[in-house]
RNA sequence: GGUCUCGUAGCUCAGCUGGAUAGAGCAACUGCCUUCUAAGCAGUAGGUCUUUGGUUCGAAUCCAAACGGGAUCACCA
């Protein structure tokens, strides 16, 4: 980064010099030069042709001959067409190598003071995460993990989904079929035991309807007409105006529900630093909406509903409270918003939520902004595809999901079977194995949905299990284990990586090029993840820089060099590259083993 | 129907604010382990970047339209 704004400053100040046009150092594009061309930088001469008034060619020269004789820093270039290729000084490479070496927080950002407040998971207490929840679990933590890497004070919020009319449904459906089950008599994840009878209302429910659109109902009156329907509406009401019974038997649930999503998040290791609760800030929505009332910027009709007209700024009028004066989705979400601005005055806050609700959250920063909210503006809904499965998109109604806790136990086996076969096993204890697989299997699911532009919806095919080759967590883990066989030979070797000197070690070799120009780019990388909240950025970005090592690797011996400056180059390369993969997977939430 | 979004190799995906002959991985084929972990490396093959126009020195990238997926427009969350 550091070495590119130098580049561009000499660019900058050559062609003011030699054809007098002024161009700011910040405005001259730097690209990487492809691999066919030697050279590390490139800088593209074919805008400039008319105010030089000469070819891009004759640009190219006189630049390149500008900057070899006034950049240190530049060693030689090449001229293709309008590109002019610029080769980089070996001892730049190694002098910018051993900056990066003697700080302990390279790739950390200086703090900025800014306050960032990151919500994601937010479950509903009704069903077991899924491999969509997955997708948002990762996706967050990440996130969060990527902005404080960006020197930002980040303050990690699950909205638990507590209260509502689904929680109602499974509520209903075990009062009618539980029989008194609990986890304990079960033996079922308490989460799990809960979604059984959320999926048992549905079925029950969907009969209600065929039985009532036989007797020759209208489906849509059918679907609000259903016993089991009004049955749930009516617990909802009873929970709302606090009913013992009712309250007693959500309690329970939840207690169970909370148990199971505990005992997930450990497993998958991903953490929060706030909880809140629907049922906590559903009532403060409701004071919000009287705000609104009283403001005069929402409306109530005559059935005593309450609306929100937000038709000058291209939406539509949405209910904010229903005529018996229960609070739907937005009501809360107006609260919690408050609450959580009360709770950590945040210059941003960030709600990782899937695209289906991109319109909802429009919704909730203009009915924010109608009410004159401060914090409204800070307000950014990370919004991520949907995951799909080969036969379509996943229902939990309907039981066609794939259930999270079971996938972690089956890529956990495959990473049993795949080490077993591999043969890489020995040395271990059983305990050590059972953590490597572990590790192995999150790092494998953590990647495969973190690799992908969180945008875009994408695809996974139960069937083919998540592979441990290519462009993989496994793959990257992998370099970081066989690096640390290197370093684990050279401390018994007595060579400390710290103090390891190579002053006048020279004839860098491509391979070891190619890989300190991947660790210089890694602060910009990482501020680049953080500017688009992506965590692919920096999952490829550890592919790559995994890839131009494992090419290092096979092309250039370490312990065999004779020469003992390049030897502790090389070591000090290696233990470099490790350092990084271990910090970029880090910011995935992904570990890497020292053996596998 | 309105709004939004996506369309790149057989499959899954990269491709930054426009730049050279569009890149990886998987799958297929070929080499490389008496030398630091072969979960690796090197190579072959595979493309009208959905289509058509436009902007320009130059378009996968920007604009418009068409076609094809998806989301949303609930007194569900």
């Amino acid at each position: 980064m550091q070495l590119q704004q130098t580049i561009s400053q000499r660019i900058s100040e050559a062609l003011q010099s030699i054809f007098q046009i002024a161009v700011d150092a910040d405005q001259v594009a730097l690209q990487p030069t492809r691999k066919e061309f030697a050279g590390s930088f490139t800088f593209v001469t074919f805008p400039y042709t008319k105010q030089a008034g000469k070819g891009p060619e004759q640009i190219g020269q006189a630049l390149g001959e500008y900057l070899k004789e006034n950049a240190a820093e530049i060693k030689g270039f090449n001229v293709v067409k309008g590109f002019l290729n610029l080769e980089v000084e070996e001892a730049e490479w190694l002098r910018l190598f051993r900056e990066m070496m003697q700080q302990p927080g390279y790739g950390q950002a200086e703090a900025s003071g800014r306050n960032v407040m990151v919500e994601y998971s937010s479950p509903n207490t009704n069903k077991p995460l899924h491999l969509g929840h997955l997708r948002n679990n990762f996706l967050g933590y990440s996130v969060s993990e990527i902005l404080k890497a960006n020197g930002h004070n980040v303050l990690k919020a699950n909205l638990v989904n507590d209260r509502g009319i689904h929680i109602c449904k499974s509520m209903l459906a075990y009062e009618k079929f539980g029989n008194g089950e609990t986890p304990q008599s079960s033996g079922l994840k308490g989460d799990h035991l809960v979604g059984k009878y959320y999926v048992q209302f549905d079925k029950a429910y969907k009969e209600q309807i065929e039985e009532l659109a036989a007797q020759g109902v209208d489906k849509e009156e059918a679907k609000k007409k259903a016993p089991l329907m009004l049955e749930a509406q009516d617990m909802l009401k009873k929970w709302e105006e606090g009913d013992p019974a009712v309250v007693n038997l959500w309690k329970q649930m939840n207690s169970w529900v909370y148990a199971g999503f505990d005992e997930t998040y450990r497993n998958i290791g991903v953490d929060f630093d706030k909880f809140y609760y629907e049922s906590g800030t559903y009532m403060l929505g409701k004071e919000l909406v009287e705000e609104g009332l009283q403001k005069e910027v929402f409306f109530r009709k005559d059935d005593g509903s309450v609306w929100v007209d937000l038709t000058d700024e291209g939406l539509d009028e949405k209910l904010l409270l229903r005529a018996d004066g229960t609070s739907v989705y937005i009501t809360q979400d107006l609260g919690t918003a408050q609450l959580k601005y009360n709770d950590f005055p945040y210059d941003e806050s960030l709600y990782v939520v899937a695209d289906e609700q991109n319109y909802h959250f429009q919704v909730l920063k203009a009915v924010l902004k109608k009410l004159g909210k401060p914090y409204a503006e800070g307000i950014y809904h990370l919004s991520y595809g949907m995951v799909d499965l080969p036969s379509g998109k996943m229902k939990s109604r309907e039981g066609t999901v794939v259930d999270a806790d079971e996938l972690v136990l089956e890529m956990e086996d495959t990473a049993r079977q795949q080490t077993e076969e591999l043969g890489k096993i020995e040395g271990f204890t059983p305990e050590q194995a059972r953590e490597l697989y572990h590790t192995l299997a999150m790092g494998a699911l953590k990647y495969f949905l973190l690799k992908v532009d969180p945008k875009k919806r994408m695809l996974f095919n139960p069937q083919e299990s998540i592979d441990f080759r290519g462009n993989t967590g496994p793959f990257v883990q992998y370099s970081h284990a066989r690096i640390s066989a290197i370093l684990r030979k050279a401390a018994e070797m007595g060579i400390q990586v710290e103090a390891a000197s190579f002053d006048d070690f020279k004839n860098l070799h491509e391979t070891e090029q190619e890989v300190i120009a991947q660790l210089v780019n890694y602060p910009a990388v990482i501020a680049e993840a953080g500017k688009l909240y992506a965590p692919s950025v920096i999952a490829n970005y550890a592919y790559d820089l995994a890839k131009a090592y494992n090419r290092f690797y096979q092309e250039v011996s370490i312990f065999n060099e004779t020469d003992e400056q390049a030897r502790r180059f090389r070591i000090a390369l290696s233990a470099m590259v490790a350092r990084l993969l271990r910090h970029s997977m880090r910011l995935l939430g992904i570990n890497v083993p020292d053996r596998m």
